[in-house]
RNA sequence: GCGGGUGUAGCUCAGUUGGUUAGAGCGCCGGCCUGUCACGCCGGAGGUCGCCGGUUCGAGCCCGGUCACUCGCGCCA
């Protein structure tokens, strides 16, 4: 196999590889001056005529200055290669000894910053790289400039290992330097763009709102900034835009968006940054939830087609999938439809049956219900054990399983189950799944909100496992009706499932009329809420919003709080909305994760430039850090630390 | 706050059942090399095996504790 010059690409990049040579430069490039001495140096620019991603066949002949990082070094002794790299591209400068620059060169440091002038010549044919979009010509170093020498490296910027998290967030601008990361922040940069031209192009306009808030009291912890004027008072940083992007609405504003940042003092998950990140957020006017749909389907889909390589991309419209079908269908309200797996309700096939577990738990409670995962090509005793073992290490008793195999010319059931139940059950069993010989079916009994999630990472254990997922797609889904309520067994009382601001999906007047004690018509109920999920990730929460105060009033009482709370905590918006507000609604996908999807990397620090590490500190800055006693005067404030722990 | 995984050279890792002087690749330093593009070859430096304690004749390896990193749970209207 032939080498590379490039250091190759992370598996996991599904995007195509975008070629840095075009983005345009940040000044005209000068051209050879046929005016200049045959040397044409005095007419130069101090630092370059190219960049290192840009000399071609038809440069021969002339005089180039680069600037840029030594990548790499091949030292013949008798011949010296010099890999010149900057944001461009990769250049192959050569030296011989007789140059006197030759010794200098020889000894700098990889990462070290020199300007090369010299005669751009052609690559005898055997001797072009044709990994390299420069690998035509090379650089004869005539000229030598050494703008920064490099000490030794604490990580290489050459190849793609995986080194500790630690040193490369304390060194990010080393590790930015690595052509993986640096494409993937130029992407995120495109991608951006992109979102910002489809945005417009759908007639929205982008607006700021403020950093410096105030605290919103449902939700995550806040990022509090002490005021220096008011004391012991404080601002909070804005976990998103919400009431802002409302008021905006009320203002009169319609169709915003903003690539606004988000403060969350929440801790970290591989998908979840600490600290801040960013939301796509839209709010839009009389609209109703198709409205929104209709507007954010087509930036979503073209931005993902634009962005996605070969990937498809699930053509519009997105499925709408009910919460509770989704529930029942995958086990989750964010599901992979990569995964083709469906799941169904089989109560009935076991009502009464042979297998008296299932039986009797049917039997006692009616709320019970069992579930069938099926598992195409999984049909064999090995995989269901493997399945059964994975079940256990779940924390669960196990995992019930019917194989279907071929017996003389029948298909048959096979395992426990199937024996329990007799080849009837087992046949009706199979003819409501469609499943053959050689498939397999996995059941979860119990009451479904206890077994649900449980079920759903069953299923996608058995995608995973039978490679059943559906490879090279983004598949995307709406997940709509979420419940308005849903019962909170800490506190024993009905609460909000979601946030508090979503229109219930009921005329006005009958919801103003209901019995707050009246828990299973307030558990029943469907708020105009939804979720666009892309391949098992939720990028996005949106809602058509309850602009009415007298409802919004009523909903919070359902879910036990008063007036007197609801008037303290949103008064500023429930105001807004007593001197004339459109009914609106919006959402705001989450810029970072869908960077992540088109970028095809498992971890958010792959597509920030300059993350926070899990403990949300900023190891290059040394962020947070103690404040001067002079300054938290100012401020009004005094420290109270925990108790040390002992250094280890 | 809780659970899993990891911790050995600057970096990435190997290290058998507990047994002599703890290894490799990359990087670094020195030498050789005129067509490499992951250049090659020869030599060298570099280690309190995260830390503390225990078991043992003997610990990188076993036990207890602790710290750090990482993934997850809680949390994320």
């Amino acid at each position: 196999m032939r080498h590379c010059i490039r250091p190759h690409e992370s598996r996991r990049v599904a995007a195509r590889s975008l070629d840095i040579a075009r983005v345009p430069l940040p000044f005209p490039p000068r051209r050879f001056s046929s005016g200049a001495d045959n040397r044409g140096h005095d007419f130069m620019h101090a630092y370059r005529t190219h960049t290192c991603g840009e000399l071609r066949k038809p440069d021969v002949g002339g005089t180039a200055r680069l600037s840029g990082w030594i990548h790499r070094k091949r030292d013949h002794g008798g011949l010296l290669f010099i890999d010149l790299r900057d944001h461009y591209g990769l250049t192959q400068c050569v030296l011989e000894p007789e140059n006197p620059n030759f010794e200098r060169l020889e000894r700098l440091r990889v990462e070290s910053v020199v300007t090369l002038t010299g005669k751009v010549v052609a690559r005898s044919s055997e001797t072009v790289n044709a990994n390299l979009p420069t690998g035509e010509i090379e650089l004869r170093v005539e000229d030598l400039e050494v703008r920064s020498e490099a000490e030794e490296l604490p990580l290489p910027v050459f190849g793609e290992p995986d080194w500790s998290e630690e040193v490369r967030l304390k060194h990010r601008y080393v590790d930015l330097r690595r052509e993986s990361l640096h494409k993937r922040i130029v992407l995120r940069s495109r991608i951006i763009d992109s979102i910002r031209r489809r945005m417009v192009e759908q007639n929205f306009t982008e607006y700021q709102t403020p950093i410096l808030t105030a605290s919103s009291p449902e939700g995550a912890r806040d990022f509090l900034v002490p005021s220096r004027l008011h004391p012991g008072k404080f601002y909070a940083l804005p976990q998103a835009p919400q009431q802002f992007k409302q008021l905006i609405m009320v203002s009169g504003f319609d169709r915003y968006f903003q690539i606004a940042p988000c403060f969350r003092d929440e801790d970290a998950r591989a998908d979840r940054a600490p600290g801040e990140f960013y939301q796509l957020d839209i709010e839009m006017s009389f609209v109703e939830q198709e409205d929104v749909f209709n507007s954010i389907e087509p930036v979503l889909q073209g931005l993902f087609e634009e962005f996605s390589g070969d990937n498809d991309v699930t053509a519009l419209p997105f499925p709408r999938i009910p919460y509770l079908e989704s529930m029942r269908k995958f086990g989750s309200d964010k599901p992979d439809l990569r995964n083709p797996i469906e799941m169904q309700n089989v109560t009935p096939h076991f009502d009464g049956s042979g297998f008296k577990v299932f039986a009797g738990m049917i039997e006692k409670n009616p709320k019970v219900e069992v579930w069938a995962i099926p598992a195409p090509t999984g049909g064999s005793r090995a995989f269901c054990d493997r399945m059964n073992g994975w079940a256990q290490k779940e924390g669960q008793p196990g995992l019930g399983y019917i194989l279907f195999r071929e017996e003389g010319g029948q298909v048959e059931g096979a395992g426990p189950i199937a024996k329990n139940i007799g080849p009837e059950r087992t046949e009706l069993i199979r003819q409501q799944l469609g499943l053959k010989a050689g498939d397999a079916v996995f059941f979860a009994a119990g009451v479904p909100k206890d077994f649900v999630a449980f079920a759903g990472r069953a299923r996608n254990q058995v995608g995973r496992e039978l490679d059943l997922f559906e490879d090279g797609v983004f598949k995307f889904c709406w997940i709509v009706d979420f419940p308005m309520y849903e019962w909170n067994e800490d506190e024993k009382k009905v609460d909000f499932s979601h946030n508090p601001f979503s229109m219930p999906q009921m005329d006005p007047d009958e919801f103003m009329a209901l019995d707050k004690d009246d828990h299973e018509t307030l558990l029943a109920m469907k708020a105009y809420q939804y979720d666009i999920v892309c391949n098992g990730v939720e990028l996005s929460s949106g809602a058509i919003r309850n602009h009415r105060p007298d409802v919004m009033l009523k909903a919070f009482e359902y879910a036990g709080y008063g007036e007197d709370v609801v008037e303290e905590a949103f008064g500023g918006m429930l105001n807004a909305f007593r001197y004339g507000a459109p009914p609106h609604g919006g959402i705001a996908p989450g810029v970072d994760r869908i960077v992540m999807l088109l970028a095809g990397v498992e971890n958010l620090r792959e597509v920030v430039m300059f993350p926070k590490d899990q403990q949300a500190r900023d190891l290059m800055m040394n962020a947070p850090a103690t404040a001067e006693l002079r300054q938290l005067r100012e401020l009004h404030l005094r420290t109270v630390l925990p108790e040390q722990k002992k250094p280890g």
